[in-house]
DNA sequence: AAATAATAAAGAAATTTTTCTTTAATAAAA
DNA sequence: TTTTATTAAAGAAAAATTTCTTTATTATTT
């Protein structure tokens, strides 16, 4: 059984994690004139290691000059094609409460490659309402205007209890990817791509950091 | 230089972000009455290894029964306590736009121990009113009422170009942790704890799994 | 012009995390 | 009562990720 020894594992997520900070960071150097940056000073902002900025830029294109760094624009150019930030995908949204219109308003998700194109919900006060230009449909409305528009993700903002029925109903639009900010965690066909979102996570890694407080590591 | 050679690590950060998560799946389960859960249930759910969720565990004092498994009440108590849920904190937010009413509207983060007891904004429109019974404060009031608060969380929701200028702000305030939601990477002294939660990252990692689809590693 | 210092890049080593394997316990079935 | 199958738990192995080390390059300083 002759294979290519070294296993083609894509880039790892972790790095994938990273880099929308570095590209964050490097927008903001170009919008000062900056034109060069060094890992070294990427590390310093992200408060990691330096070897860690330059092993995570190496899954890309981008390459530094010894001495001087990398181009800014290139690092702006490159992560935003690589991280897929260039290309728009359309996203339908259902769950039009408070965290959904949330993610309405956030012209970032619109910067960085994400439309959401419509917005659903079952509460009549606020189907019909549009949230930052984007219209709330009931839930039962537009089921396979999905495929039409091209939309290949969902967005679940409803309450846990309702995230496999919103899921489920996401799956027969044939919709691509899932994105989950419900705490629970959904079933659906291995094909389909589904990506958590909790705040919850985070919240106890702050807790857990600081009841951990001064846990001096000495035996 | 002979010290313990078991190094005092504390628990693995990817099993404190799934512990929530099992604490929401017994919590729904204990509300259905079901008194005993298996590893390879939770698993299930989870879509992870079962002998994932019994290490996970095994950072707790919760003890499971062969061939039976563990109580699901145990579950709820020890994580709740675990994670820290059980204790309330309190925060102030800063940011009071989208995404800081949508803190400030999730009943979940009371649930889970935190309480935001006010919100800062430099808005004056928003400045006065009250969101889901929190009162929005401009935010040079009440800076030394962090202290008297015992507030020990700051979460910033301003914009990136922002989020530095409020940390800052947090740090003279006394504060214990920061919790940002900006892209952007602040710098604070050591002994303060940041908590970055960044949307883009998540949007990333599902970006790079819709475009490197069907990846078959055979060389 | 030569020496110095800062940096990227590649590879090795260490660490961390996940998965696999084995063992022992015990409920359920035969 | 005996057998079977399921499970937790502990430890070993594997895999993934981060950090360390070395080398080569090249601006900057002397």
């Amino acid at each position: 059984m002759v294979q290519s020894s070294k296993k083609m594992y894509g880039v790892p997520e972790p790095t994938i994690r990273r880099m929308p900070s570095y590209l964050a960071f490097a927008e903001g150097l170009l919008r000062k004139g900056q034109q060069f940056v060094s890992s070294t000073q990427i590390a310093n902002y992200m408060n990691i290691d330096p070897t860690q900025v330059t092993k995570d830029l190496s899954y890309t294109s981008i390459v530094g000059k010894t001495r001087v760094g990398y181009e800014v624009k290139a690092i702006v150019e490159v992560l935003t094609d690589f991280l897929g930030f260039s290309i728009m995908d359309n996203a339908f949204l259902v769950g039009a409460g408070s965290l959904g219109s949330a993610l309405l308003h956030d012209s970032g998700l619109t910067h960085f490659g994400l439309d959401i194109v419509a917005a659903f919900d079952v509460n009549p006060a606020t189907i019909g309402r549009k949230i930052n230009n984007v219209e709330v449909f009931h839930i039962d409305q537009f089921r396979d205007l999905a495929q039409e528009l091209n939309v290949i993700m969902g967005i679940i903002t409803v309450p846990a209890e309702n995230a496999q029925t919103v899921a489920d109903l996401m799956v027969a639009w044939g919709i691509k990817a899932i994105w989950n900010f419900t705490p629970a965690r959904i079933k659906v066909p291995e094909d389909i791509i589904v990506q958590n979102t909790t705040l919850y996570s985070n919240l106890a890694i702050i807790f857990n950091k600081l009841h951990n407080e001064k846990k001096d590591v000495d035996e």
